[in-house]
DNA sequence: GCGACAG
DNA sequence: ATCTTGTCGC
């Protein structure tokens, strides 16, 4: 995909907060059409030592069969700050992105969207370098509260920060710990949530991310690669 | 000043 | 994120 970069990933925390500030500006808050979506990207890091591997698993939508995998690796880059996710993951991200031949309608990302202290989530950030839609997927806290959230499966109740609603807890399975939802680029709190739920058919983690997750820990030595999909 | 704190 | 077996509950 034709990426957008706006700086440098070289930048100090305090660089780096600053930027996030000035980044937020460019958010787009808007409905996603979720109608039109086709084709869904999960986006997840893993970490071993100081190596960091990203995986971006796109899929069909619904369906959800693998249609292309990227895996990239990099020198883990940033210390991890809370508040800061997108320094020390963007760098690989970007490396995987750059590979991606198929153009994803949304990409699920692991990590915060708007539910962050500066509105500037790892989704949000990504969001700006794709051009593309994309939706925090946060499975811990990071800022905001919110209050009773039913035990069934598609309850979800308003995160709120600061007098602000960041996004949403989501019960994305009956009776488990909920996912913290929030628009990155070119989505809005509703149409983010909704997309959630219906990428989480079955399991607490949406389906794009759970791929995602599987391939960015399948962590091979020499077997860094683009594939199409692994073959039944 | 103290506690909280995505992955 | 990562270190790690068995185990409780739907």
């Amino acid at each position: 995909m034709r990426l957008h970069p706006r700086h440098s990933w070289t930048v100090t925390p305090e660089e780096a907060v600053a930027i996030q500030k000035r980044l937020r500006a460019e958010i787009v808050s808007q409905p996603l059409d979720l109608d039109a979506v086709r084709l869904v990207a999960g986006v997840d890091v893993s970490v071993k030592e100081n190596e960091s591997q990203a995986a971006v698993v796109v899929a069909t939508y619904p369906g959800f069969e693998p249609v292309e995998t990227v895996l990239a690796r990099a020198p883990t880059p940033f210390p991890y700050v809370p508040g800061l996710l997108s320094f020390r993951e963007g760098p690989v991200l970007e490396e995987a992105f750059a590979r991606l031949q198929s153009e994803p309608d949304v990409f699920l990302v692991d990590g915060m969207g708007t539910a962050h202290p500066r509105r500037m989530g790892i989704a949000c950030h990504m969001g700006l370098w794709l051009e593309r839609p994309t939706i925090g997927c946060g499975k811990t806290l990071l800022v905001g509260r919110f209050s009773d959230l039913p035990e069934e499966r598609g309850a979800h109740v308003p995160l709120v920060h600061r007098g602000e609603t960041i996004g949403a807890a989501v019960r994305t399975r009956a009776r488990t710990n909920p996912m913290f939802i929030s628009p990155g680029h070119l989505a809005d709190i509703p149409s983010a949530v909704e997309m959630v739920m219906r990428c989480s058919p079955k399991w607490r983690l949406p389906e794009p991310i759970r791929l995602a997750h599987k391939a960015a820990g399948a962590f091979v030595p020499g077997g860094q690669a683009s594939s199409p999909a692994p073959s039944s």
